[in-house]
DNA sequence: ATTAGTTTTGCTACTTAGTTGCATTAACAA
DNA sequence: TTGTTAATGCAACTAAGTAGCAAAACTAAT
């Protein structure tokens, strides 16, 4: 897979993880741009941009999924074990950097794992 | 809230934890009970057990609702900060007793979070 | 610049998990 | 046994995400 053409669509959705850090759920893009794109388009190009290791996704607490820009990912490789925070006062969601290491379980194998930090974030700490 | 009334569905859901210490999908007691129970009750009841601390829950990778049995909590305190685990070869998810520890984020004001942890299970491992 | 081949998009319809309103039924305390 | 109120069933709804397919738009070759 992986980006092929560079359509509007896909300059318009990249472009808006470039001028902001934060995460940004699927269903904000589409209320965002709901006049200049359609809704399927909206999850299949992030999809795609997954794929390409452009961006990569996650759920919230609610279930509903979040995509972030990747910071030293491509195709191939990912490096995107970090968590998540969610600021339980304005909803923003941001990747952190901190490294949560996971101890080892008896009788089991660990392969991937999923962190979701919730809390105030520094905006909303005054 | 909390459960007032002994009624046959709580009884029957309620069974269905007391014999197996794993968790299970609310989409999944829907369908074991398809013909005894409504699944507007089954996520009524599932609810108000929670409200009551007799379980808790949490979502899985796919954003779907899991429910466990809780292990000493009550209506006022919850012990529940504990990672669920998800084997990626038969799907069953239990909690897991470790701790992980979560460490401090610059400006952030860490509340609560979830852990999911993925792989193979016991049963899976040979 | 035109064309042809392929990808991407929009649209409509669909799926699935979970929720809501409301009338009926079942607990249970008196 | 009866009256009150919680719990249930049913049907209709919501919301996030998907699928099929025809039309539009990239891109590369001519
Ligand atoms: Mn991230
Ligand atoms: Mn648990
Ligand atoms: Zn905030
Ligand atoms: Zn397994």
């Amino acid at each position: 897979m992986g980006v092929i053409r560079k359509t509007k669509s896909i300059e318009v959705l990249l472009n808006e993880f470039h001028k902001d850090q934060s995460a940004i759920s699927a269903i904000d893009l589409i209320k965002r741009f709901n006049e200049k794109l359609n809704k399927t388009t909206v999850y299949r190009v992030l999809d795609k941009l997954e794929d390409d290791g452009v961006l990569h996704s996650f759920l919230d607490k609610n279930g509903i999924k979040w995509y972030a820009k990747c910071n030293n990912c491509s195709t191939h490789k990912h490096f995107d074990a970090h968590p998540h925070f969610q600021c339980l006062t304005c909803g923003k969601v941001d990747c952190v950097s901190v490294k949560v290491n996971i101890p080892s379980i008896p009788n089991r194998h660990i392969l991937v794992s999923q962190v979701l930090i919730q809390g105030t974030c520094e905006n909303c700490l005054t």
